[in-house]
DNA sequence: TACTGTTTGTGAAAACATTCACAGCGTGAG
DNA sequence: CTCACGCTGTGAATGTTTTCACAAACAGTA
C-alpha cells in the first residue's frame, strides 16, 4: 500500500502537524459515515486551503481519485503508516503535579499509539501509586523503566528549575524526543529532538493580536 | 522612550512569540545581576541566531549599543511598551476541568499584566466556588461578568463538543482573543485571533520526529 | 593620533512554505 | 461517440522567514 517517499526532502514539521490534524478530523468524518472526502472538503474543516491538503498528502504517498476524491479509510491507513511507529510508542511522563495529573487523565485510555505508559516524581507523596490509571515510579527507578518498557519519548511537566536536570537524565537513558510544558529552552544532545508547549508566550501572542484586531483593522494574520 | 515603528510591515506571529520569549529570558538575566546583553549572549540563550533575535527587536524599535550591548531594563521596558496593553488585560477561563484548574493555579498571582479574573463552568458543583482563588461563575453570568470587567481575552478548556459553542458565546460579547485548548478548528469572527494548543498534535510531532532522529541521522530539523 | 577588535542594524540573499494554475484523467450527459 | 466538468498531483510563482555579510560606531590600546 501506500509507499511513504523515500529520499525526498525532509518532511517539515508544519507538514507533520497538520497531517496529525487530518487524522483526526478523517477520524470524526469516517465517525458520521463518510466514505470519500475531497480535498477541498478536508482544507474546509481543518482551516486552510485545498492545494496546502494535497501538497500536504503527497508526503503521505497515497493517491486520491479526481473523481470521487480521497477514500477516508485508506487516508487514515496512509497517514498512519507514515506517522505512527509499527505496534505503538510507549511514553513517560516526568512530573506528576497539577498538569501532570490533567495529562495523564486526558491521554489515559486514548490513543492507542501513543499511551503513557509510565510516570515519575520525586515527591515521596506521589511514588507508587496509581495515579488516573498509571503507576508513579520513584527517579531513581527512571533508568531500569525506561529500559525496560523501552521508551523513548517523554513529557516534562515539572517546575521550571527542575526541568533541564530532567531533561539531561532521560537523554541519557535513550529518550530520543520530548515534550516539554516547562518554561525552559532545553539544551540537549542534537538526536534529541525537543517540542515546547509554551503557554505564558501562546496567551501573550493571543493578547497582541487580539489587540490588533480591536484596535486597528480585523483579522487573524 | 522605545518608540514602537507605526506604518511598519504587521509584525510576524514567530517575532512576538520570542519577543515574549527573550522578555522571560531576560527577567532572569535582570535576576541574576544582568545589567547589559548583547544579541549572541540571548541567542544562546533563547535556542535561535543571534541574527534573528537582532531581526526582532527591530520591531520594538529600542537600540542596542555596539559596546555595551542592549541595557537589560531598557530593553525589557521596551517589549513591555510592544507587547502589553497598558494598564493590563483580564483573562476568562471557561471549563474548570482537570486542565483548567492546572492553568488556574500556574496564572493565579502571576503575570500582572495578564491575569486570569474570572472562571467560568456549566457544572453546578463548581459554580460560585473559589476555585484557586478565582470565582467560577455560572455560564449565564457570561455576558455580564465579561462585560463589567472588560474581558478581551479567554481561555477555553471545555471539552471539544462545546468548545464552538462557547467560542461563538465570547466572541458575541466582545472577547477578541481566544487560547483553545480543545482539539478542534473554531470558526469564529474575523476580528477574533485564535491561537490553538494541541497537545496531541505536539506529541505525534515529537513521536515522528524522534523516530526519524533514531533510525535516520540525527538532530532537530 | 591611528589601529584593532567587537557588536549593532539592516539590505540582500537564501531557505523555506504556501498558493497558483494547469495538464491529465475518468465520469456522466447528451 | 464526444464533450464538458471537476478533481488530483505537481511545476512554477509568489510570499514569508531566516541567515548572511558588511558599513558604521566606538572603547581600548599604544
Ligand atoms: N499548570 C499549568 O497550567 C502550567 C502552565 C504553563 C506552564 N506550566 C509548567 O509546567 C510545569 C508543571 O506545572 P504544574 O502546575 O504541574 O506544577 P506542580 O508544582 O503542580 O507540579 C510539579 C511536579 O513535579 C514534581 N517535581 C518537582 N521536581 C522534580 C524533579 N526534580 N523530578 C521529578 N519530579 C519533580 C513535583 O513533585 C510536582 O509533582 C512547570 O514547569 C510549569 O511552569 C504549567
Ligand atoms: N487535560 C489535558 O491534559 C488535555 C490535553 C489535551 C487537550 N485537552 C482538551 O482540553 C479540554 C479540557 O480537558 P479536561 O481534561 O480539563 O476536561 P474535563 O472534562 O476535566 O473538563 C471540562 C470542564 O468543562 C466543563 N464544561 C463542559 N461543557 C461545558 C460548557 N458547555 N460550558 C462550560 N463548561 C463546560 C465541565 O463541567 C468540566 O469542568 C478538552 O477539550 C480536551 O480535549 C485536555
Amino acid at each position: 500500500m501506500a509507499r511513504q517517499n523515500e529520499g525526498n526532502p525532509r518532511t517539515s514539521d508544519k507538514t507533520i502537524g497538520r497531517l496529525s490534524l487530518y487524522r483526526r478530523l478523517l477520524n470524526v468524518l469516517q465517525g458520521e459515515g463518510h466514505r470519500h472526502v475531497f480535498s477541498h472538503q478536508l482544507a474546509g474543516i481543518a482551516g486552510c486551503t485545498a492545494a496546502q491538503v494535497r501538497r500536504d498528502l503527497m508526503a503521505v504517498g497515497y493517491s486520491g481519485s479526481p473523481i470521487h476524491g480521497y477514500e477516508v479509510v485508506r487516508l487514515i491507513e496512509s497517514i498512519r503508516e507514515f506517522l505512527d511507529a509499527p505496534g505503538g510508542q510507549g511514553v513517560a511522563l516526568v512530573g506528576v503535579g497539577n498538569l501532570g495529573k490533567a495529562i495523564l487523565a486526558y491521554f489515559t485510555g486514548r490513543r492507542p499509539n501513543l499511551r503513557i505508559v509510565a510516570a515519575f516524581d520525586n515527591d515521596a507523596h506521589k511514588v507508587n501509586r496509581v495515579i488516573h490509571g498509571c503507576h508513579c515510579h520513584a527517579m531513581a527507578d527512571l533508568p531500569q523503566v525506561v529500559k525496560k518498557l523501552g521508551i523513548r519519548l517523554a513529557i516534562i511537566t515539572v517546575p521550571a528549575n527542575a526541568a533541564q536536570e530532567v531533561a539531561e537524565g532521560l537523554s541519557r537513558v535513550g529518550v530520543r524526543g520530548l515534550l516539554n510544558f516547562a518554561p525552559v529552552r532545553l539544551r540537549v544532545p542534537p538526536n534529541v529532538y525537543v517540542e515546547d508547549i509554551d503557554m505564558t508566550m501562546s496567551l501573550e501572542k493571543v493578547a497582541y493580536f487580539a489587540r490588533l484586531a480591536g484596535a486597528e483593522k480585523e483579522g487573524k494574520p
